[in-house]
This record gives C-alpha cells, structure tokens and sequence, in this order.
DNA sequence: GTGAAAGCGCTAACAA
DNA sequence: TTGTTAGCGCTTTCAC
C-alpha cells in the first residue's frame, strides 16, 4: 500500500515536512504560493492524512464506540442508524460492538475500544451484566460516556432512555379496557433497567384499576428470549396457572415474537383466547397473524440524541457538567391482537 | 487517560525500552528472570499494548472493514453475525460500515477504513454502484478484498454468494407446480449481481414449463422496496395489466414486506387473489398472516466462509492465489402464502 | 542478555 | 515564512 506521506510531499516540493503539514491545515503562517502549490501537490497525489498517526499523537480519533446487545434486532438497528446519522454529520465514525448480551464481551470490546482511542462510548448494557467498574474506572479517567435504553442507576452521566413506565403503564391500561382480568408480563433478567421500570408502569396500572398484582404473572426471562426453550416454559408454566391468563405483555422484541410463535404453535387463539401487547420495534407488526398492538420506542431519535450528548460531552468537557437522562416517549398503536373479547 | 507503557515498566524496573517490549513478547534472548519480572508488573500494571502504535509501525491492524448496504435487514445482520463469530475467534476486530446503497458513501467508508489500515474488507455492493475503481485500485496495491451476497463480476477475487439462480428456480417451479399461471417478478436494481442471477433463474424456470417470457411481468425498483412509493408504483402497474399476475416472487426482504403491506392494504387476498414467494431471511415468515413461503439464503453461514477465505488472503498472501467463488444452497421453505388455487 | 537509536506519519514548540 | 527537533508507543536493527 504505497500512500503517500507528508514527507513525500516535502521531498517532491523540497520543503520541510512541518512547512507542508501547516500548509495543508491552512495555517496562517505559510506563505500563500507555499499553501498553494503544497495543497495542488496534495491533491494531485490524492493525498491522505493517515488518521491512525493522528490517532498516536493526540490520543484522539475522531471515532465514537458502541456497545450493544446485538444488532440482528429491530430496535438496536434502528438505534444504530440514529446515531450514524448524527455522527457522520459531526465528523464522527462509529464503531459498533455486540455484547451478545454477556458481560464478559462487555468488559472485552469496551477495552478494546478504549485501547482504540475511541472519544467516547455509547453504552446499552449487556443483560448479564452486574457489575459496572469497567466502565465507572473509564469515566473516573476522563472518557465520556453516555448510557441508552439500557442504562445502570449507580453511574452519573447522560443518559437516554424510553419512557418505559409510561409505555409500559399505556400498554397494561390498554389491556385492563378491553377487558382483560388476568394479565401477565413476560419480561427481561430483573436487574436491567429496562426490565424495572416497565414492571413498574405494569404494576401501576393494574394498581390504579384495582386489579391486584400477582407475581406469579410476572415471568423473568434470563436470555430475554433468545433461548426457545427458556422462554417456552415461560409461557407453558403460565398456562398451566389455575387461572391461566387473558392477556400477556411481553417486554422485547425477542420476547414477543417468540411468544406468538409459541401460541401458534400450541394453536392457542390471539386475541380469543389471549390477547398480546408487544414492547417492541418489529418493522412487520401490521402483517402478523393477527396485526400486533405494539409499544414502540422512538429507537431512531433515541439514538440520535444519544450521540449528541456524548459529542458534546467530547468537545465540551466541563467538570461540574449537569447530567441528564432524557426520556423519550413511546408509541402505543393498537391492532387486533389485543381487541376483542375472548370467547368463554 | 494514565494507561501504562512500555516506558513507564522501563522507567519502573530500571531497564530499556527495548528490553521490556523484548520480555513482553517472550523473546528468546532475554533473562527468564527479567522476562518473568517484566510480565508480572506488567501483568499487575495491567498493562495493554497499544494497538495504535502497532498499526502506525506495521501498517496492521488486526481488523477487517465491512461494508454492506445497511443493518436494519435480517439478511445482513445475520450475515454480520457470521463474520463476527469467526473473526472473533481467530482475533480480528470488525468495523462495519452501511452504504445504505449509495456509491458515495461506499466510496466515503472505503477510503477511511483503508486509511484505519484495515488489513482486509468484506463488502456487499450498494445497489447504485456501477463504477468499482475504488475497489480495484485497492486490491492492485494488495489489500484483500472478498465480496459476498451482491460481487462485481469484473473483479477477481474470493466471492461468497448464495446459489441464487437455484434459490429463484426452485421458487418459480414451486409457483407453476402450485397452478400459478402469470407469475410476476419484483427485483432490486438491473446491475446488481443478485439481480441478473435471480431474473434468470425465474426466466429459466418459466421455460423449462413451457411458460412464455412476458417483460411487463417483472419490474426493477431501484431503490429495493425502501421507498415505499417506488414499490407500490410497481405492483400497481402489475395489477393494472390486462392479465394481472397471480404470482409475485420478490427478490428481498424489503420488497417482501412491502408488497405484502400493499396487498394488505388493498385488500387483496393472499394466496387467493395472489400468491406470494420472497427471497428473504425475515425471522418472523411464520408468524405473518398468511405465513410466508420463503427463500432463505444461509447469511450466517455466508459470512462465516467469506471471512475466512479473507483472513487467509490476509495472513498467506499469494500472487498466484486462485480465487474461488463459493454458492450456497438456499432453502425453500413452503408456507400458506404460496398454496392453495385463485378463487375464480 | 541488554541498551541505544531509528522509524512508522504527524504536529508543535522552538529556532532561524 | 520556513526549518529543526522531539515525541506519541512500539519494534527492531545494530552495538556492546
């Protein structure tokens, strides 16, 4: 890979490298006809400054980390577009890492990235995930960073969530006024964010329409339903209940569609039997069988807004900086799979 | 960010830059007991090297660009999913990048990865690129490149594809065996590779059943079902003939859902009215009313042999390298979309 | 067995 | 206005 340097400049045009390096950052110091004929040169030769040297030099890089739970989701996707967008606009590359949900993978591409001198990192945390100081020992060294969607409680920055309890009560009242009595919520591992406050806006709900709260309608998947079977007992063991459930509010994408399968495969009738509300960015839900009322997140804006905060945590680092976690409000659109009374 | 260097060990243990970077690497010329002093301070320390400073001196960096048309897509995130999983295991880093199909900015993100020094790129061509300079100038000044799913034809190299011709033989055959008589085809630009390979194997499938060639059954949508505008225009059109389709086969995911949101929308009965086949990875086929009859193409898998073949382009390069062009099976899996005779 | 020095590409403090 | 030099972190000749 023959690129050229700074210094081939210099030697063709017998200059010093310092003299064509300002000349091609338009420094005011270099004569005009230097700066001229440096940059012609420059192009010409289809020069490019070589970023990874930049990089050496000022611990720097103009990139920004990201670190996911996986990308082969439709909110995390949409997510992703939110903030390339921003970010590519600003001058920013993004750099998008998996956890796969394991906190092992975590700790493994924050170091990385880190080491990678990213200027900052967009954190939604893996689901495995309890122990923070990986991330709270970067920020105490100075490296922003600022959480979305899933985000600790015990760490002080920026952060962008969805207003959860809110969906999340919007999505439970909805069930309560179509007639439901027994709902149950299928959820992610207790200890996310996420998973918290939608139990909340749940339980509110049912509280505020007087409807008692029954843990054993509350169901905690620990994959968050990417293992089948995990998420199968689930739904079998509620069910099987004396009093098996009218209605179901599943928490993630995963979640949801795995539940839908598992009715469909059981032959259990949507909304007859049970009814469904998904929390969830599913690009399909008009075409599903029957069309799923969904929560949606504003993924898209939350992504953006994200990344705007922590590039002006980047550019602006202020000590005494007022952190703020933003909240952004979700979508409630009612289809058939949560209307219509079940048949006795 | 204080993180530690091979100077502060030297600093710390009285020794010589040299020596350290010597002991780290477990060199054979240095003292056991210096090499075992070394590694536990540095292992204590808990000192990283900095992959910057081994780029900027090795033109390596131990990572891999992937460019592929966007992310919010079953198909290339699963495709990711399989590149990550290998290059992971045999220590290589991958930056993705979206073209979201414009040649700019697959232009745009080449040159920064390459200007990251990447050691390799795996890309899947935007559907607006015609022009591929970019890639072989690249690849004539050595860096490796594999191209998988949507690969130029005027480029040597390693290519990964899906038996596309198959996968859109065996979906035409199962239409006409299913009594469809006018079977309409909706497909991504003329000039992509997957394109021409799936047109023809629609065209061939037609023939060998005795079925007339008809143009106006098959329509290009340049932007491949992400304007929703484009891609209600052209089923419109179909329908409109004279002797509208009661057959569509769709080349892609978003062209998949698409039309089958304008047939919802319109109130057109699926399989009744029309029957449906997609060439799409959609997780949720069996979740759609109807089920969708798909053609799968192996992402995962896709990605995994291309990486491959790239890593080893990368760590055994050779002048003589011949170059292969792997295609893997796609599946068709029948659902009620596709069977069942119009309603006359 | 260990150290000094150069160099990867670039910038910036200091000289001229 | 331009050049010299040092340094970012690391590896690697070449000396000792």
């Amino acid at each position: 890979m023959e690129t050229i340097t700074i210094k081939d400049i210099a030697k063709a045009l017998n200059l010093s490298t310092s003299t064509v390096s300002r000349a091609l950052r338009n420094s005011y110091e270099i004569n005009p006809e230097t700066k001229k004929l440096v940059m012609e040169y420059a192009e010409r030769m289809n020069y490019r400054p070589n970023p990874i040297a930049l990089s050496l030099k000022d611990s720097k890089s103009k990139s920004i980390g990201v670190i996911i739970p996986e990308i082969a989701n439709h909110f995390f996707s949409q997510l992703i577009n939110g903030i390339e967008s921003i970010a590519y606009n600003l001058g920013y590359h993004v750099v998008i890492f998996q956890s796969h949900d394991s906190y092992e993978r975590e700790v493994a591409n924050t170091n990385y990235l880190v080491s990678r001198r990213v200027d900052g990192l967009l954190v939604s945390l893996a689901s495995l995930t309890t122990n923070l100081i990986h991330f709270q020992e970067l920020m105490e060294k100075g490296l922003p960073i600022v959480f979305l969607d899933r985000v600790p409680n015990d760490i002080e920055t920026h952060k962008v969530v969805a207003d959860n309890f809110r969906g999340s009560y919007e999505a439970t009242e909805h069930l309560i006024l179509s007639g439901r009595k027994r709902i149950a919520h299928l959820t992610s591992p207790i200890y996310l964010s996420i998973t918290t406050e939608r139990l909340a806006g749940y339980k509110k709900a049912l509280e505020d329409y007087g409807i008692p709260f029954d843990e054993s309608y509350v169901k905690y998947c620990l994959y968050g339903g990417k293992i089948k079977a995990e998420n199968e007992a689930a739904i079998e063991e509620m069910l099987n209940l004396p009093e098996p459930p009218d209605a179901i509010f599943t928490a993630s994408d995963r979640l949801t569609t795995g539940c839908m399968a598992v009715f469909q495969r059981k032959g259990i009738r949507v909304p007859d039997e049970i009814a469904i509300v998904g929390f969830t960015n599913i690009s399909v839900a008009d075409l599903l069988n029957p069309p799923l009322t969904t929560v949606m997140q504003p993924a898209m804006e939350m992504g953006q807004q994200a990344v705007e905060l922590l590039i002006r945590l980047i550019e602006h680092p202020q000590k005494d900086e007022k952190f703020e976690t933003r909240s952004l409000k979700t979508a409630l659109t009612i289809r058939a799979s949560s209307v219509g009374k079940t048949v006795v």
